[in-house]
RNA sequence: GGGCGGUUAGCUCAGCGGUAGAGCAUCGGCCUUACAAGCCGAGGGUCGCAGGUUCGAAACCUGCACCGCCCA
């Protein structure tokens, strides 16, 4: 039986994933026992496509959850897409731009079912692209936000809100997208940096008294102005407030007012105000009662109360009309440059203009008051903890959501208008009524607008286990443990599901929210298609194999930092791969002849250090175990990773060679460590880099001694570190010192110049008469990884001999016979650093040693730790000045 | 303007009150029959700056600087 020489990672990875879902390994069943342990995916944008964040989320989730799975938890995770209304719209839109057409030329219908062919052939395509990062999701489960099931959630939830007064319409300002044509959420709108100019504008007094300039970035609105404002706490215009201005352009008669919210500072402390067009004006004019004057219509052109000059024109058109007419008439004071945030579409980058319309909104204050007690009170956390904060600064400013959009793909509003009743609320109701209850009239008329994608996110944790029906699922994994995320979306997702869960499910949708990590490029800057340093994970794990991206990725996320990702790391991965895959084969060469499984060998019988790699694998166990449960992925990797190739390669295998050269009883006990080592390593590889593990654990269980608990993997169980100790405390210390002089010989062979394959011969003189007892444990696995021909070992008093170089250890020294060729220098230069060092360290303990205060406040514990240390680095210091006399006379 | 995070070896990052660490990169030596994507060895750090708390600070506190992000 034989590995090929490479791991081929493409064939393991078509092979094992496609037979874990055949085999339903990931498939939940709420009817089954175990804890439960239930994730639903942040869905993804169903337009989407695979970026490094997903793949780090999803890479994260996928390792937690097949832990849990191993672990024999009932898991569940669900995936699935949501149907993003603006993004999608849009794309299908361009795609019927290319014949011409406009979504009105197709109407509502015949549009919404071209977005359904198009979601039906490219949709979901990331869905796809997560598979082949190895997501352990029950893709029997796949859920979409216009799905019918997830569609009735949207649709009773509206209802109730709305006759609990918790949705209204209203007419108010909102943020609209002129080529979306569409309002949008707060949080649809970005807010970027650009270079605009700061227009001062003399308004005249009526009166004939003179003027007032103003500033402004966005002069075209001063044909919807209503009034100018100042501080009132101003004292370059407190004599003016009251009186009337004529506004330029329009000849309008509008007032000086007084208000707080004007900044003195901000331009010449003289605002106008276009309550129409502009948040803090909208504010203001409700203050002082001014009219609001729409100048720009949902198309972003100016309207017909713009003055018959301007009607028709663009904003853009109109900024350059109104101001050159501003000049013509000497009214233009001055320009300056200016620089200030310009508020645009998030999905189109258009710039969002602020219009007074109609719209529904969710009121937020109870809903948000109760998410945030949730959080308080410890029912939900966050991970890292401080990200707490981020979620409730957004809830205690929260504003009323605006969850209507005039768009056509989407969740369309469960409200029916009679156009024979003017003047009358829509009936609100999740099936259309027959009639209108007040006069009869069978033609009723749905409201236009859908909903907010992110209103059926919101529901997303309880829409998708079956809710609002009494299901199974929501029974059984409701509420869910864990929602993994990225802080941006703390506010789309983690607030509003939570507001929503608790009104809607009665519970929190989740108990943990673990925040992952940016990905950032390698010079640390956020990949952004603009920027176009976007990597693309597909074509990395092309690379590199997904098992290293994977890898990559979960020790590189640490909690409270951003992730930058390096081909260096991820060729590390790859080597790490490679790595373990060579153990395997050498562990398969020496298998020839082996029965299967491997008879069972009483750990008793075991050499110290083929008990030795079980007992480390142990603590590898534990600590991985407790670096997942703490969503510590960085330290989880790292804690498999030292152990495959530091533990169990450079020291196991090398160790097991000797035994299994021998033969017989020792090759035994070796092939069955080797075989329990790699059975449970990769046990606990497994949720990190799943394929490969499952490769070489299918290519070694025919072998391994304990019977398999499982065909395969996925739901293989969890290993379980021994319930006692494995190792003696005098067995543990004899590994130590094997390792410490190992590496001693090996370092002095270098140094005196041996060949680095060079038999040499070594001493071993202790320090003091017990510091030696027990070497002949040992002593013979140093002599085989340190290459010497053979370890002598000395009295204490014994005399150095002439031609051997020594290094003092902390409990011995260890030293080599120098070759006939042999350098001095080199070996005066690294004692005299030794010696260095072991000054500047004793220095510094003698000086803290004798430290009144250190004496008298320090615990004891650290006094005596501190005394032994001083005394060790004492008779190092003394070893030293002999190996240093000892080497004049050799060199 | 308000807030959050970061600043530790050339790079990417652990460590977060008692002897400064890892991976990669670098240098030297090795094809030692699992692995040259490897093995053995070596070099490399006033832990951003300034104060403070403490017997003791990379770590805790304060201020500053710079970088990044979020919210207005």
């Amino acid at each position: 039986m034989e590995l090929s020489k490479t791991f081929d990672s493409k064939a393991a990875e078509e092979r094992w994933f496609q037979l874990w879902i055949d085999r339903g390994y990931f498939t939940a069943d709420p009817a089954r026992s175990g804890e439960p342990f239930s994730i639903v995916i942040p869905p993804p944008n169903v337009t989407g496509q695979l970026h490094l964040g997903h793949a780090l989320n999803v890479t994260l989730q996928d390792v937690i959850v097949r832990m849990r799975r191993m672990q024999g938890f009932n898991t569940l995770w669900i995936p699935g897409t949501d149907h993003a209304g603006i993004a999608t719209q849009n794309v299908v839109e361009r795609e019927i731009a290319k014949q011409g057409l406009t979504r009105h030329d197709l109407g509502r219908e015949k549009f919404v079912a071209r977005v359904w062919e198009w979601k039906e052939t490219y949709g979901g395509k990331i869905l796809h692209q997560l598979r082949r990062l190895g997501a352990s999701c029950d893709w029997s489960r796949e859920r979409f936000t216009l799905d019918p099931g997830l569609s009735r959630a949207v649709a009773r939830v509206f209802v109730s809100l709305y006759r609990e007064g918790l949705i209204y319409r209203g007419h108010r300002m909102i943020n609209w997208c002129p080529r979306c044509e569409t309002a949008l959420s707060d949080l649809e709108v970005d807010h970027k940096d650009a270079r605009g100019n700061l227009w001062h504008i003399r308004y005249p007094f009526v009166d004939g008294s003179g003027s007032i300039t103003v500033a402004t970035t966005r002069p075209e609105t001063m044909l919807g102005d209503t009034a100018v404002a100042v501080n009132p706490a101003d004292d370059r215009y407190r004599a003016m407030v009251g009186k009337t201005l004529r506004l330029p352009l329009a000849g309008r008669e509008i007032p000086l007012i007084a208000d707080a919210a004007v900044e003195r500072e901000f331009g010449t402390g003289a605002v106008k105000i276009t309550p129409a067009h502009d948040f803090n004006d909208f504010e203001i004019g409700r203050r002082h009662q001014l009219p609001q004057i729409s100048v720009i219509d949902i198309h972003g052109r100016m309207s017909d109360q713009a003055g018959a000059a301007y009607a028709g024109l663009s904003r853009e058109e109109a900024r350059k009309r109104v101001v050159a007419d501003l000049e013509a008439q000497g009214l233009l004071e001055k320009v300056e440059p200016h620089a200030h945030k310009l508020a645009v579409c998030s999905r189109c980058d258009t710039v969002v203009e602020p219009l007074i319309s109609e719209q529904w909104f969710m009121r937020m204050s109870d809903l948000a008051a109760s998410a945030k007690e949730a959080v308080r009170d410890g029912r939900t956390t966050f991970h890292p903890k401080h990200w707490e904060n981020t979620y409730f600064a957004w809830l205690d400013n929260i504003q009323d959501w605006c969850v209507s959009r005039q768009l056509w793909w989407g969740h369309r509003i469960p409200a029916y208008w009679c156009d024979r009743c003017p003047g009358e609320p829509p009936i609100v109701a999740e099936e259309r009524p027959a009639a209108c209850p007040k006069c009869g009239n069978a033609e009723l008329r749905q409201d236009e607008d859908v909903l907010d994608t992110w209103f059926s996110s919101g529901l997303w944790p309880f829409s998708t286990l079956g809710w609002p029906d009494d299901t199974p699922e929501m029974r059984r994994y409701y509420p869910t443990t864990l929602l993994v995320t990225g802080f941006d979306i703390i506010f789309f997702w983690v607030a509003r599901m939570m507001m929503l869960g608790l009104k809607c499910a009665g519970d929190i949708p989740f108990r943990d929210v673990y925040i992952t990590p940016l990905v950032r490029d390698q010079f640390g800057k956020k990949m952004t298609k603009s920027r176009g340093n976007v990597v693309d994970p597909l074509e990395i794990m092309e690379r590199y194999g997904t098992d290293a991206v994977r890898f990559t990725l979960a020790q590189l996320a640490v909690q409270g930092r951003d992730l930058i990702l390096s081909d260096d790391r991820l060729a590390a991965s790859r080597a790490f791969a490679n790595k373990i895959w060579n153990a395997a084969r050498f562990v398969m060469m020496n298998l020839d002849g082996a029965s299967q499984p491997l008879p069972l060998i009483a750990e008793e019988k075991l050499g110290l250090a083929e008990r030795w790699i079980l007992d480390r694998l142990d603590e590898a166990i534990r600590n991985v175990t407790r670096a997942i449960d703490e969503y510590e992925f960085n330290n989880a990797a790292m804690v498999v990773y030292q152990f495959i190739w530091h533990e169990f390669c450079d020291w196991y295998i090398e160790l097991a060679k000797e035994p299994l050269r021998a033969g017989g009883e020792r090759a035994d006990g070796a092939r069955y460590v080797l075989l329990t080592c790699f059975d449970r390593m990769l046990r606990i590889l497994h949720p990190f880099m799943p394929f490969i593990s499952e490769e070489l654990w299918q290519a070694l269980r025919p072998w391994f001694p304990d019977h398999p608990d499982a065909d395969h993997l996925p739901i293989a169980k969890w290993p379980v570190p021994a319930a006692s100790p494995r190792l003696s405390e005098d067995e543990r210390t004899a590994m130590t010192r094997c390792i410490e002089a190992t590496q001693a010989i090996n370092s002095l062979r270098a140094l005196v110049g041996h060949h680095p394959g060079a038999r040499v011969e070594a001493l071993l003189r202790p320090i003091n008469g017990d510091s030696l007892r027990g070497v002949d444990r040992w002593s013979e696995y140093a002599k085989a990884l340190g290459k010497a021909a053979k370890i002598g070992v000395m009295g204490v008093a014994e005399e150095r001999p002439k031609r051997v170089v020594f290094s003092p250890l902390e409990w011995a020294e260890v030293g080599v016979a120098v070759p006939p060729e042999f350098d001095s220098d080199k070996a005066h230069a690294a004692l005299h650093k030794k010696l260095i060092e072991v000054e500047v360290h004793l220095e510094r303990h003698l000086e803290r040693a004798q430290n009144p205060g250190f004496r008298a406040k320090a615990d004891p514990e650290t006094i005596a730790e501190i005394n032994e240390r001083i005394e060790e680095l004492k008779a190092q210091r003394e070893l030293i000045a002999i190996q240093h006399a000892q080497l004049l006379r050799l060199g």
